[in-house]
This record gives structure tokens, C-alpha cells and sequence, in this order.
DNA sequence: AGAAATACCATGGTATCCCATAAATACCCA
DNA sequence: TGGGTATTTATGGGATACCATGGTATTTCT
């Protein structure tokens, strides 16, 4: 199972198309799509993306929930209401809708996060921003796995 | 199992392509990847490197945490997305990335040096610099103790 | 017809492959 | 054991393939 790792950052041309990072692309195309999954993060300003995998995930977490809940409600609209497939052109690039841009704040750069099972696309001051504050934390996180692990 | 064990100087050439030791490659083919998984060192200049081993290591501990919280992903943004699989070619080289250069303040030579399960990638002065701070540390330590020792 | 989406083509830069060389190491056999 | 040969290794360079990116032409839809 390949992961989606490391950092790119690409240009957006006038007619609003990005390149996905090649490495990205292949493991897009390995299970099967033509098409990116993406949708707005719902606690970053930045796109979640993936592939088939990362949409039978949200599938199936949809499925899970009380089919009467407001929960459902919500998570259904968050999700599914503001998810697109993109079309992935013979060149590797795709177009980001509007909406999708206008929640991340981009313009004419962005930069592809892989985060394992999927990838986040961010303009690029804000994921430095973001960067900063989760290296904080991982080191803090880390100093408590280490004070676990002595525990005499 | 084998250990990456010894320290290595091996310059990085006009194209950015450097050796990977012998020593090291035949550990990194052994557990099956042609590739070099490496990330920034949480807590010093260099980057830090290894095979399936490490990588499958660092897997796992994100697997341990509750998927859709904060927490996790502050940790997926830190860690796979600063982790790069480096593809090593044909003659046994690697070409570390900008992020990773920049972080380890690597110019035309670095050293490879062998941590036991892992390895550290150091500019060669930064390296010289860290191990003498290293030594003294001991030094001081072993007076401590001998002091505590005496006090009984 | 006009605008947007899509297909197709061109290009500069970079990564990758392949080969050459020199130094170092391992090997072998008298 | 010594001396010479073969192999491995680090490093450099040329040729090639790939990729991100920009542009033009063609299609599609309203």
C-alpha cells in the first residue's frame, strides 16, 4: 500500500490548472481513478484529496453513523455536499473549483501535504503557519511518548 | 539483524547526487525497498534515515492515534508530510531534497553515521561541533556521578 | 457566437540511466 | 607471506526520459 509522503509545490496557470505532484498521481491512478476526491477540510483552511480509497473511507464512516442523527446531518452536508471528483487531464493536472480555492485562500501557488492515507493542498503561507504549530506539538507529543516509555 | 554501525564522508556532486555507504545500502536492500526513507531530525541539524524498518516504525505510531482528531493530524502534517522516500539509483546515490539540505545546512560533503536501527546525515562541521558537546556532557556526567558516590 | 472545458503540442529544467575512471579493498596463488 | 590481479566503491560526465508548465487548437454546451 503506497502513502502519500512529502511536499511539492506547483504553480496554478491562468486557466486555473495545477500539475499533481507526479508521485501523488500514480498512486491516484493505482487504485483505479481517473478523478481526485477532494473536499474542504473541515478544521484547517485547506482541500483534503485523494483517491478511491480516501471516498470509500468517507463512505463508510457516513454508514456508521445514526441514520437520524443531526451528526449525520451535518457530516452529510459538510462532506458530501461540498466534495467533487476532479478530472485528472492527459497531462496530470486538474482545476480547482472556486469553491474549493476561496476556502483555502489560494491563489497562484499551492503546496501538496502528504499525509499517508490522503493529501491536503494549501496556499503556501498557511501551511508554513500551520507547519509551525504541528512541529510544536509533535515535540511535545514526543516528550510524552518518552516520559511513557521511562516510566519505572 | 544488521545495525548501521561507523561514519562515512561522501561528497555531494554538481547534479546533488550523493553515495549512500555500502555498508548502509546493503542494509537498506536487504528489508526489500530501493529507497531511502528520511525525514528532519526532531531535535538536531542533520536528517535522520532508514529502511522498511524505520519507516513501518513511524507508520505505526500514527496508527495508534484517534483518526479524526487534531492531534493526529497536527502529527501526519509533521511526520509524513516532512518523511520523503528518496529513490536510490542504479550507482547507490540518493539526491536529498532542498527541505532536507536546508535543515541539516548541508553544503558539498556530509556523514553518514550509523545510529543501530537508524542513520543521521550531518554537514560535516555541525557533526565535528555536536560530538564534542556530546564527550563534555559525558565528562560531566561521569564527575557527577563519582562526586554522588563519594558523598555516601 | 461566446465561454468554458478538453485535447494536443512545445519547451526548459531536472532526474535517471548508463558508462568511464581512479582509488580502495578483497582475493588468490605461487 | 607477499605480490599481483580482480572486484567493489565513490565519483564524474554524457545521453535520455520524465515532469511541470505554458501555449494553441478543437470540442462542447448554453
Amino acid at each position: 500500500m503506497q502513502l502519500f509522503l512529502s511536499k511539492f509545490k506547483n504553480k496554478i496557470d491562468q486557466k486555473g490548472r495545477v500539475s499533481i505532484p507526479s508521485q501523488f498521481r500514480s498512486i491516484l491512478f493505482q487504485d483505479g481513478s481517473q478523478k481526485m476526491f477532494c473536499y474542504p477540510s473541515l478544521d484547517a483552511e485547506a482541500i483534503d484529496a485523494g483517491g478511491n480509497r480516501l471516498s470509500r473511507e468517507i463512505y463508510a464512516l457516513m454508514d456508521n453513523l445514526d441514520p437520524y442523527s443531526d451528526e449525520k446531518d451535518y457530516l452529510s452536508t459538510a462532506l458530501f455536499g461540498l466534495s467533487e471528483e476532479l478530472r485528472i487531464d492527459s497531462d496530470g493536472r486538474v482545476i480547482l473549483s472556486d469553491a474549493l480555492i476561496q476556502h483555502a485562500q489560494i491563489s497562484d501557488e499551492v503546496i501538496f501535504v502528504g499525509l499517508g492515507q490522503k493529501f491536503q493542498i494549501w496556499e503556501p503561507n498557511r501551511f508554513s503557519n500551520y507547519l509551525q504549530d504541528a512541529q510544536k506539538k509533535v515535540k511535545e507529543q514526543r516528550l510524552l511518548l518518552s516520559k511513557k516509555s521511562k516510566g519505572c
